[in-house]
DNA sequence: CGCGAGCTTGACGTTGTTCAACTAGAGTGG
DNA sequence: CCACTCTAGTTGAACAACGTCAAGCTCGCG
Protein backbone atom coordinates (compact mmCIF):
# COMPACT_ATOMS: atom_id res chain seq x y z
CA UNK A 1 0.00 0.00 0.00
CA UNK A 2 0.89 3.77 -0.74
CA UNK A 3 2.08 6.03 1.89
CA UNK A 4 1.31 9.52 1.09
CA UNK A 5 3.24 10.93 3.53
CA UNK A 6 5.99 8.83 2.50
CA UNK A 7 5.82 9.80 -0.59
CA UNK A 8 7.04 13.92 -1.19
CA UNK A 9 9.84 15.03 0.95
CA UNK A 10 7.46 17.41 2.63
CA UNK A 11 9.43 18.50 4.93
CA UNK A 12 9.57 22.62 4.29
CA UNK A 13 7.07 25.17 4.01
CA UNK A 14 6.00 25.51 0.09
CA UNK A 15 3.23 27.69 -0.34
CA UNK A 16 4.01 31.62 -0.33
CA UNK A 17 2.24 33.45 2.43
CA UNK A 18 2.36 36.90 1.36
CA UNK A 19 -0.82 36.45 -0.27
CA UNK A 20 -3.23 36.51 2.64
CA UNK A 21 -2.09 40.44 2.93
CA UNK A 22 -3.96 41.03 -0.55
CA UNK A 23 -7.04 39.91 1.63
CA UNK A 24 -6.35 43.04 3.56
CA UNK A 25 -8.84 46.37 2.87
CA UNK A 26 -6.97 49.39 1.89
CA UNK A 27 -7.65 50.34 5.76
CA UNK A 28 -6.71 48.03 7.49
CA UNK A 29 -3.55 47.65 5.16
CA UNK A 30 -2.77 51.11 6.27
CA UNK A 31 -2.88 49.60 10.27
CA UNK A 32 -1.04 47.17 9.61
CA UNK A 33 2.01 48.69 7.97
CA UNK A 34 1.61 52.07 10.25
CA UNK A 35 2.48 49.06 13.42
CA UNK A 36 5.24 47.13 12.04
CA UNK A 37 8.77 47.26 12.51
CA UNK A 38 11.25 45.98 10.50
CA UNK A 39 14.39 44.46 12.25
CA UNK A 40 17.79 42.99 10.94
CA UNK A 41 19.13 39.62 12.25
CA UNK A 42 22.85 38.34 11.44
CA UNK A 43 23.93 35.06 10.49
CA UNK A 44 23.15 32.71 13.74
CA UNK A 45 21.32 35.13 15.50
CA UNK A 46 18.29 33.75 17.13
CA UNK A 47 15.13 35.53 17.03
CA UNK A 48 12.86 34.46 18.81
CA UNK A 49 13.16 32.39 21.98
CA UNK A 50 11.17 29.28 23.18
CA UNK A 51 9.21 30.01 26.35
CA UNK A 52 9.29 34.37 25.99
CA UNK A 53 6.67 36.34 25.74
CA UNK A 54 4.60 36.65 22.05
CA UNK A 55 4.47 39.90 21.57
CA UNK A 56 4.53 39.92 17.36
CA UNK A 57 3.65 37.72 14.75
CA UNK A 58 6.75 37.86 12.20
CA UNK A 59 6.89 38.09 8.71
CA UNK A 60 10.58 36.78 6.90
CA UNK A 61 11.10 38.96 4.37
CA UNK A 62 14.70 38.04 3.33
CA UNK A 63 17.46 34.91 4.57
CA UNK A 64 16.57 31.66 6.02
CA UNK A 65 16.05 30.72 9.20
CA UNK A 66 15.35 27.06 11.42
CA UNK A 67 12.31 27.13 14.02
CA UNK A 68 13.51 24.62 16.41
CA UNK A 69 13.06 22.79 19.96
CA UNK A 70 15.51 22.93 22.37
CA UNK A 71 16.58 19.74 23.80
CA UNK A 72 18.91 19.20 26.30
CA UNK A 73 21.55 17.35 23.97
CA UNK A 74 20.64 18.06 20.58
CA UNK A 75 17.94 20.43 19.13
CA UNK A 76 14.86 19.54 17.45
CA UNK A 77 14.17 21.13 13.88
CA UNK A 78 10.91 21.34 13.75
CA UNK A 79 11.49 23.50 10.03
CA UNK A 80 13.24 25.32 7.75
CA UNK A 81 11.63 28.77 7.03
CA UNK A 82 12.47 30.10 3.56
CA UNK A 83 11.49 34.37 2.79
CA UNK A 84 7.66 35.42 2.66
CA UNK A 85 6.78 33.17 5.25
CA UNK A 86 5.18 33.56 8.77
CA UNK A 87 6.72 32.75 11.92
CA UNK A 88 5.12 32.47 15.17
CA UNK A 89 1.57 31.76 14.09
CA UNK A 90 0.67 29.33 16.59
CA UNK A 91 0.94 32.25 19.68
CA UNK A 92 -2.65 33.70 18.46
CA UNK A 93 -3.56 30.71 20.93
CA UNK A 94 -5.73 33.11 23.26
CA UNK A 95 -4.30 31.13 26.49
CA UNK A 96 -0.87 30.41 26.75
CA UNK A 97 0.76 33.71 24.97
CA UNK A 98 4.59 32.19 24.84
CA UNK A 99 6.33 30.85 21.78
CA UNK A 100 6.39 27.44 21.85
CA UNK A 101 10.06 27.06 19.71
CA UNK A 102 13.01 29.00 19.27
CA UNK A 103 13.50 31.01 15.73
CA UNK A 104 17.78 31.14 14.91
CA UNK A 105 19.07 32.23 11.59
CA UNK A 106 21.17 30.30 9.06
CA UNK A 107 21.74 33.62 7.03
CA UNK A 108 21.51 37.56 7.73
CA UNK A 109 17.84 37.77 7.25
CA UNK A 110 14.89 40.75 7.81
CA UNK A 111 11.82 40.11 9.89
CA UNK A 112 8.56 42.04 9.27
CA UNK A 113 7.07 42.71 13.20
CA UNK A 114 3.24 42.83 13.72
CA UNK A 115 2.03 43.12 17.25
CA UNK A 116 0.23 40.05 18.04
CA UNK A 117 -3.01 42.43 19.43
CA UNK A 118 -3.28 44.51 16.02
CA UNK A 119 -3.21 40.65 14.58
CA UNK A 120 -5.92 39.50 16.10
CA UNK A 121 -8.10 41.90 15.49
CA UNK A 122 -7.89 41.48 11.77
CA UNK A 123 -8.31 37.90 12.51
CA UNK A 124 -12.08 39.25 14.08
CA UNK A 125 -12.67 41.63 11.60
CA UNK A 126 -11.78 40.15 8.18
CA UNK A 127 -13.25 36.74 7.95
CA UNK A 128 -11.61 35.84 4.72
CA UNK A 129 -8.22 36.73 6.09
CA UNK A 130 -8.65 34.20 8.59
CA UNK A 131 -9.63 31.56 6.83
CA UNK A 132 -5.95 32.75 4.93
CA UNK A 133 -4.64 31.84 8.22
CA UNK A 134 -6.25 28.88 8.78
CA UNK A 135 -4.80 27.78 5.78
CA UNK A 136 -1.77 28.48 6.44
CA UNK A 137 -1.84 26.87 9.82
CA UNK A 138 -3.20 23.57 8.47
CA UNK A 139 -0.30 23.37 5.46
CA UNK A 140 1.53 23.75 8.86
CA UNK A 141 0.43 21.04 10.29
CA UNK A 142 0.38 19.14 7.01
CA UNK A 143 4.44 19.61 6.99
CA UNK A 144 4.79 18.68 10.81
CA UNK A 145 2.90 15.41 10.51
CA UNK A 146 5.51 14.89 7.40
CA UNK A 147 8.67 15.78 9.28
CA UNK A 148 7.18 13.42 11.94
CA UNK A 149 6.80 10.64 10.00
CA UNK A 150 10.37 11.36 8.22
CA UNK A 151 12.10 11.11 11.52
CA UNK A 152 10.28 8.63 13.27
CA UNK A 153 9.31 6.06 10.56
CA UNK A 154 12.43 6.09 8.10
CA UNK A 155 16.10 5.16 8.78
CA UNK A 156 19.19 7.03 8.24
CA UNK A 157 19.58 6.98 4.67
CA UNK A 158 16.18 7.68 3.99
CA UNK A 159 16.17 10.76 6.60
CA UNK A 160 19.02 12.65 4.29
CA UNK A 161 17.86 11.78 1.07
CA UNK A 162 14.75 13.07 2.21
CA UNK A 163 16.40 16.37 3.90
CA UNK A 164 18.57 16.80 0.44
CA UNK A 165 15.66 16.35 -1.78
CA UNK A 166 14.12 18.71 0.27
CA UNK A 167 16.64 20.95 0.55
CA UNK A 168 17.13 20.99 -3.25
CA UNK A 169 13.20 21.62 -4.31
CA UNK A 170 11.96 23.82 -1.78
CA UNK A 171 14.83 25.55 -0.30
CA UNK A 172 17.39 26.56 -2.61
CA UNK A 173 15.21 25.47 -5.78
CA UNK A 174 18.07 23.88 -7.71
CA UNK A 175 20.31 20.87 -8.52
CA UNK A 176 23.19 22.51 -7.28
CA UNK A 177 23.61 24.41 -4.21
CA UNK A 178 25.87 26.02 -1.32
CA UNK A 179 24.68 24.78 2.08
CA UNK A 180 24.44 27.72 4.70
CA UNK A 181 24.59 25.55 7.54
CA UNK A 182 26.83 22.83 8.89
CA UNK A 183 26.68 19.38 9.57
CA UNK A 184 26.14 19.95 13.07
CA UNK A 185 22.42 21.47 11.35
CA UNK A 186 22.36 18.78 8.92
CA UNK A 187 22.38 16.11 12.28
CA UNK A 188 19.51 18.45 14.23
CA UNK A 189 17.27 18.87 10.84
CA UNK A 190 17.20 14.43 10.65
CA UNK A 191 17.53 13.92 14.01
CA UNK A 192 21.16 12.29 13.04
CA UNK A 193 24.67 12.75 15.58
CA UNK A 194 26.75 14.75 13.03
CA UNK A 195 29.11 11.84 12.32
CA UNK A 196 26.20 9.76 10.99
CA UNK A 197 25.39 12.61 8.67
CA UNK A 198 29.08 12.64 7.29
CA UNK A 199 29.26 9.56 6.80
CA UNK A 200 25.54 9.01 4.94
CA UNK A 201 26.68 11.83 2.93
CA UNK A 202 30.01 10.25 1.83
CA UNK A 203 28.23 6.61 0.76
CA UNK A 204 25.59 9.02 -1.22
CA UNK A 205 28.76 11.12 -2.80
CA UNK A 206 30.46 7.38 -3.26
CA UNK A 207 27.37 5.48 -4.68
CA UNK A 208 27.04 8.72 -7.34
CA UNK A 209 24.26 9.89 -6.24
CA UNK A 210 25.39 13.73 -4.92
CA UNK A 211 28.54 15.51 -6.05
CA UNK A 212 29.99 17.10 -2.73
CA UNK A 213 32.83 19.62 -2.55
CA UNK A 214 32.84 21.18 1.34
CA UNK A 215 29.42 23.15 1.28
CA UNK A 216 28.68 22.68 -2.52
CA UNK A 217 25.68 19.45 -2.98
CA UNK A 218 24.80 18.93 -6.72
CA UNK A 219 21.48 16.37 -6.76
CA UNK A 220 22.98 14.00 -9.08
CA UNK A 221 20.47 10.87 -9.39
CA UNK A 222 16.93 12.19 -8.22
CA UNK A 223 15.34 9.34 -9.06
CA UNK A 224 17.69 6.60 -6.71
CA UNK A 225 17.33 9.28 -4.19
CA UNK A 226 13.72 9.73 -3.94
CA UNK A 227 13.57 5.74 -4.07
CA UNK A 228 15.99 6.23 -0.99
CA UNK A 229 14.07 8.49 0.94
CA UNK A 230 10.70 5.98 0.13
CA UNK A 231 11.79 2.68 1.20
CA UNK A 232 14.48 3.52 3.65
CA UNK B 1 18.42 24.64 31.35
CA UNK B 2 14.35 23.71 32.01
CA UNK B 3 12.92 22.69 28.68
CA UNK B 4 9.28 23.34 28.29
CA UNK B 5 8.15 20.44 25.69
CA UNK B 6 9.67 17.75 28.18
CA UNK B 7 8.16 18.72 31.02
CA UNK B 8 4.52 17.85 30.57
CA UNK B 9 3.75 15.03 29.24
CA UNK B 10 1.94 16.59 26.16
CA UNK B 11 0.53 13.87 24.56
CA UNK B 12 -2.65 14.11 24.44
CA UNK B 13 -5.49 16.68 23.60
CA UNK B 14 -6.82 18.55 26.71
CA UNK B 15 -8.71 21.34 26.10
CA UNK B 16 -12.76 20.66 25.31
CA UNK B 17 -13.71 21.99 22.27
CA UNK B 18 -17.47 21.83 22.41
CA UNK B 19 -17.38 25.14 23.13
CA UNK B 20 -16.92 26.38 19.62
CA UNK B 21 -20.22 25.87 18.95
CA UNK B 22 -21.13 28.08 21.83
CA UNK B 23 -20.46 31.00 19.38
CA UNK B 24 -22.63 30.34 16.70
CA UNK B 25 -26.06 32.32 16.36
CA UNK B 26 -29.35 30.48 16.77
CA UNK B 27 -29.80 30.16 13.09
CA UNK B 28 -26.24 28.78 12.52
CA UNK B 29 -27.01 26.46 15.40
CA UNK B 30 -30.12 25.47 13.11
CA UNK B 31 -28.23 25.10 10.36
CA UNK B 32 -25.46 22.89 11.61
CA UNK B 33 -28.41 20.40 13.43
CA UNK B 34 -30.11 20.46 10.36
CA UNK B 35 -27.49 19.23 8.00
CA UNK B 36 -25.32 16.60 10.70
CA UNK B 37 -25.25 13.20 10.87
CA UNK B 38 -24.52 11.02 13.70
CA UNK B 39 -22.92 7.64 13.08
CA UNK B 40 -21.95 4.82 15.64
CA UNK B 41 -18.37 2.73 15.27
CA UNK B 42 -17.61 -0.31 16.51
CA UNK B 43 -14.35 -1.01 18.37
CA UNK B 44 -11.51 -1.83 16.07
CA UNK B 45 -13.43 -0.23 13.08
CA UNK B 46 -11.95 2.65 10.67
CA UNK B 47 -13.42 6.08 10.52
CA UNK B 48 -11.39 7.69 8.43
CA UNK B 49 -8.93 6.59 5.86
CA UNK B 50 -6.09 8.79 5.09
CA UNK B 51 -6.08 9.77 1.41
CA UNK B 52 -9.63 9.74 1.00
CA UNK B 53 -12.21 12.17 0.06
CA UNK B 54 -12.44 14.61 2.85
CA UNK B 55 -16.33 15.77 2.94
CA UNK B 56 -16.99 16.40 6.63
CA UNK B 57 -15.78 17.50 9.77
CA UNK B 58 -16.51 15.32 12.63
CA UNK B 59 -16.81 15.63 16.13
CA UNK B 60 -16.24 12.85 18.64
CA UNK B 61 -19.26 12.46 21.11
CA UNK B 62 -18.50 9.03 22.65
CA UNK B 63 -15.73 6.43 22.67
CA UNK B 64 -11.93 7.03 22.04
CA UNK B 65 -9.94 6.75 18.46
CA UNK B 66 -6.45 7.11 17.51
CA UNK B 67 -5.25 9.39 14.57
CA UNK B 68 -2.74 8.07 13.00
CA UNK B 69 -0.65 8.32 9.62
CA UNK B 70 -0.08 4.93 8.11
CA UNK B 71 3.35 3.67 7.80
CA UNK B 72 4.56 0.27 5.80
CA UNK B 73 5.66 -1.77 9.09
CA UNK B 74 3.92 0.78 11.68
CA UNK B 75 1.73 3.00 11.92
CA UNK B 76 2.38 6.49 13.57
CA UNK B 77 0.13 7.28 15.79
CA UNK B 78 -0.41 11.13 16.04
CA UNK B 79 -2.51 11.55 18.94
CA UNK B 80 -5.60 10.15 21.27
CA UNK B 81 -8.42 11.29 20.99
CA UNK B 82 -10.97 11.28 24.07
CA UNK B 83 -14.99 12.53 23.66
CA UNK B 84 -15.70 16.03 23.26
CA UNK B 85 -13.34 16.60 20.27
CA UNK B 86 -13.18 17.41 16.61
CA UNK B 87 -11.34 15.51 14.38
CA UNK B 88 -10.75 16.13 10.94
CA UNK B 89 -10.08 20.41 11.00
CA UNK B 90 -6.95 20.07 9.00
CA UNK B 91 -9.24 18.84 5.74
CA UNK B 92 -10.72 22.40 5.68
CA UNK B 93 -7.33 23.27 3.78
CA UNK B 94 -8.39 24.94 0.85
CA UNK B 95 -6.19 23.21 -1.71
CA UNK B 96 -5.75 19.55 -0.97
CA UNK B 97 -9.53 18.13 0.56
CA UNK B 98 -8.13 14.41 1.42
CA UNK B 99 -7.57 13.31 5.12
CA UNK B 100 -3.72 13.50 5.61
CA UNK B 101 -4.31 10.87 8.72
CA UNK B 102 -6.76 7.84 9.34
CA UNK B 103 -9.19 7.84 12.37
CA UNK B 104 -10.14 4.52 13.70
CA UNK B 105 -11.57 3.39 17.35
CA UNK B 106 -10.36 1.64 20.53
CA UNK B 107 -13.68 0.94 21.73
CA UNK B 108 -17.17 1.41 20.82
CA UNK B 109 -17.90 5.07 19.71
CA UNK B 110 -19.87 7.77 18.05
CA UNK B 111 -19.29 10.66 16.04
CA UNK B 112 -21.55 13.29 14.92
CA UNK B 113 -20.57 14.63 11.07
CA UNK B 114 -20.81 18.00 9.89
CA UNK B 115 -20.14 18.60 5.84
CA UNK B 116 -17.40 20.19 5.45
CA UNK B 117 -19.04 23.13 3.08
CA UNK B 118 -21.55 23.66 5.81
CA UNK B 119 -18.23 24.05 8.17
CA UNK B 120 -16.28 27.10 5.74
CA UNK B 121 -19.36 28.49 5.31
CA UNK B 122 -19.61 29.23 9.36
CA UNK B 123 -15.71 30.10 8.93
CA UNK B 124 -16.64 33.19 6.51
CA UNK B 125 -19.38 34.27 8.24
CA UNK B 126 -18.61 34.02 11.81
CA UNK B 127 -15.20 35.09 12.35
CA UNK B 128 -15.84 34.63 16.17
CA UNK B 129 -15.68 30.60 15.42
CA UNK B 130 -13.11 31.28 12.85
CA UNK B 131 -11.28 32.48 15.95
CA UNK B 132 -11.92 29.53 18.11
CA UNK B 133 -11.08 27.17 15.52
CA UNK B 134 -8.03 29.12 14.92
CA UNK B 135 -7.50 28.30 18.53
CA UNK B 136 -8.31 24.67 18.37
CA UNK B 137 -5.89 24.48 15.57
CA UNK B 138 -2.94 25.91 17.55
CA UNK B 139 -3.16 24.07 20.39
CA UNK B 140 -3.69 21.19 18.55
CA UNK B 141 -0.27 22.11 16.92
CA UNK B 142 1.23 22.32 20.06
CA UNK B 143 -0.06 18.73 21.36
CA UNK B 144 1.80 17.53 18.10
CA UNK B 145 5.18 19.49 18.63
CA UNK B 146 5.37 17.61 22.26
CA UNK B 147 4.66 14.14 20.84
CA UNK B 148 7.21 15.07 18.52
CA UNK B 149 9.92 16.29 21.03
CA UNK B 150 8.94 13.36 23.08
CA UNK B 151 9.31 10.56 20.78
CA UNK B 152 12.08 11.66 18.64
CA UNK B 153 14.17 13.04 21.27
CA UNK B 154 13.29 10.54 24.33
CA UNK B 155 14.30 6.89 24.78
CA UNK B 156 11.95 4.21 25.48
CA UNK B 157 11.49 4.59 29.42
CA UNK B 158 11.21 8.13 29.03
CA UNK B 159 8.39 7.58 25.86
CA UNK B 160 6.80 4.70 28.24
CA UNK B 161 6.95 6.77 30.96
CA UNK B 162 5.17 9.88 29.27
CA UNK B 163 2.43 7.37 27.33
CA UNK B 164 1.05 6.22 31.03
CA UNK B 165 1.36 9.79 32.20
CA UNK B 166 -1.00 10.72 29.46
CA UNK B 167 -3.40 7.54 29.52
CA UNK B 168 -3.41 8.65 33.18
CA UNK B 169 -3.82 12.02 33.26
CA UNK B 170 -5.54 12.98 30.50
CA UNK B 171 -7.52 9.58 28.96
CA UNK B 172 -8.34 7.34 31.33
CA UNK B 173 -8.67 10.30 34.30
CA UNK B 174 -7.72 7.79 36.71
CA UNK B 175 -4.37 6.47 38.64
CA UNK B 176 -5.73 2.88 37.77
CA UNK B 177 -7.87 2.07 34.57
CA UNK B 178 -8.29 -0.71 31.84
CA UNK B 179 -6.65 -0.62 28.75
CA UNK B 180 -9.06 -0.51 26.22
CA UNK B 181 -5.71 -0.96 23.35
CA UNK B 182 -3.17 -3.68 22.85
CA UNK B 183 0.51 -3.88 23.91
CA UNK B 184 0.42 -3.41 19.98
CA UNK B 185 -1.19 -0.33 19.89
CA UNK B 186 1.13 1.30 22.77
CA UNK B 187 4.25 0.24 20.63
CA UNK B 188 2.71 2.67 17.85
CA UNK B 189 2.10 5.03 20.39
CA UNK B 190 5.77 5.31 21.26
CA UNK B 191 7.03 4.14 18.28
CA UNK B 192 8.50 1.02 19.82
CA UNK B 193 8.29 -2.55 19.22
CA UNK B 194 5.53 -4.28 20.94
CA UNK B 195 8.50 -6.55 22.40
CA UNK B 196 10.11 -3.55 23.84
CA UNK B 197 6.86 -2.38 25.23
CA UNK B 198 6.49 -5.48 27.34
CA UNK B 199 9.57 -5.44 28.61
CA UNK B 200 10.03 -2.28 29.59
CA UNK B 201 6.10 -2.33 31.21
CA UNK B 202 7.59 -5.43 32.90
CA UNK B 203 10.96 -3.34 34.19
CA UNK B 204 8.51 -1.28 35.90
CA UNK B 205 6.61 -3.17 37.70
CA UNK B 206 9.13 -4.90 38.63
CA UNK B 207 10.83 -1.50 39.75
CA UNK B 208 7.06 -1.14 41.79
CA UNK B 209 6.70 2.01 39.48
CA UNK B 210 3.08 0.58 38.27
CA UNK B 211 0.90 -2.24 39.28
CA UNK B 212 0.01 -4.31 36.10
CA UNK B 213 -2.60 -6.87 35.71
CA UNK B 214 -3.29 -7.97 31.98
CA UNK B 215 -4.75 -5.16 30.93
CA UNK B 216 -5.62 -3.38 33.79
CA UNK B 217 -2.47 -0.77 35.00
CA UNK B 218 -2.08 1.01 37.71
CA UNK B 219 0.75 4.20 38.44
CA UNK B 220 2.20 3.89 41.90
CA UNK B 221 5.00 6.38 41.41
CA UNK B 222 3.96 9.00 39.99
CA UNK B 223 6.89 11.32 40.59
CA UNK B 224 9.63 8.69 39.75
CA UNK B 225 7.51 8.33 36.42
CA UNK B 226 7.84 12.05 35.10
CA UNK B 227 11.53 12.01 36.13
CA UNK B 228 12.01 9.26 33.82
CA UNK B 229 9.72 11.04 31.32
CA UNK B 230 11.97 13.57 31.28
CA UNK B 231 15.22 12.49 31.81
CA UNK B 232 15.21 9.48 29.46
C1' DC C 1 51.99 31.78 11.96
C1' DG C 2 48.99 29.65 15.06
C1' DC C 3 44.44 29.01 16.89
C1' DG C 4 39.93 27.18 16.81
C1' DA C 5 35.76 25.67 14.71
C1' DG C 6 34.05 22.56 11.67
C1' DC C 7 34.92 18.23 9.35
C1' DT C 8 36.38 13.39 8.90
C1' DT C 9 37.54 8.67 10.13
C1' DG C 10 37.90 4.40 12.76
C1' DA C 11 37.01 1.59 16.84
C1' DC C 12 33.75 0.49 20.10
C1' DG C 13 29.29 0.44 22.84
C1' DT C 14 24.46 0.80 23.44
C1' DT C 15 19.82 0.73 22.35
C1' DG C 16 16.25 -1.31 20.62
C1' DT C 17 14.68 -4.42 16.76
C1' DT C 18 14.04 -8.89 14.77
C1' DC C 19 13.29 -13.63 14.93
C1' DA C 20 11.81 -17.75 16.81
C1' DA C 21 9.74 -20.31 20.20
C1' DC C 22 6.46 -20.88 23.76
C1' DT C 23 2.12 -19.82 26.55
C1' DA C 24 -2.58 -18.59 27.59
C1' DG C 25 -7.25 -17.52 26.62
C1' DA C 26 -11.23 -16.99 23.41
C1' DG C 27 -13.93 -18.46 19.79
C1' DT C 28 -15.36 -22.43 16.51
C1' DG C 29 -16.89 -26.66 14.72
C1' DG C 30 -17.09 -31.62 15.09
C1' DC D 1 -16.89 -31.58 25.55
C1' DC D 2 -12.82 -31.69 23.18
C1' DA D 3 -9.53 -30.67 19.70
C1' DC D 4 -8.26 -26.70 16.59
C1' DT D 5 -7.08 -22.30 15.59
C1' DC D 6 -6.14 -17.57 16.14
C1' DT D 7 -4.68 -13.72 18.43
C1' DA D 8 -2.26 -11.42 22.20
C1' DG D 9 1.30 -11.70 25.30
C1' DT D 10 5.92 -13.10 26.77
C1' DT D 11 10.80 -14.43 26.78
C1' DG D 12 15.59 -15.06 25.24
C1' DA D 13 19.28 -14.77 21.89
C1' DA D 14 21.29 -12.78 17.90
C1' DC D 15 21.75 -8.77 15.25
C1' DA D 16 21.68 -4.17 13.09
C1' DA D 17 21.60 0.62 13.27
C1' DC D 18 23.36 4.52 15.32
C1' DG D 19 25.62 7.06 18.75
C1' DT D 20 29.82 8.03 21.36
C1' DC D 21 34.56 8.73 21.90
C1' DA D 22 39.01 9.87 20.56
C1' DA D 23 42.15 11.33 17.33
C1' DG D 24 43.68 13.74 13.41
C1' DC D 25 42.68 16.93 9.67
C1' DT D 26 41.64 21.40 7.09
C1' DC D 27 40.80 25.93 6.43
C1' DG D 28 39.68 30.63 7.49
C1' DC D 29 40.86 34.34 10.33
C1' DG D 30 43.09 37.06 13.77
Amino acid sequence: MENGNSRAPSCFVENQHVSCFDLLTEDETRFVDANKVEVNYKKGETIIKQGSFASHILFLTNGLVKIFLEGKPKDLILKIVPPNHMIGLPAIYEGNTTFLYSVATYSDSTVSMVDISIFKQLLRTNSQFAMKIINILNEDTALIYGRFFCITMKQSHGRMADILLCLSQRIYKAKKFTLNMTRADLADLTGLSSESVIRILKEFKDASLIIMDGKMIEIVDFDRLEKISQFS
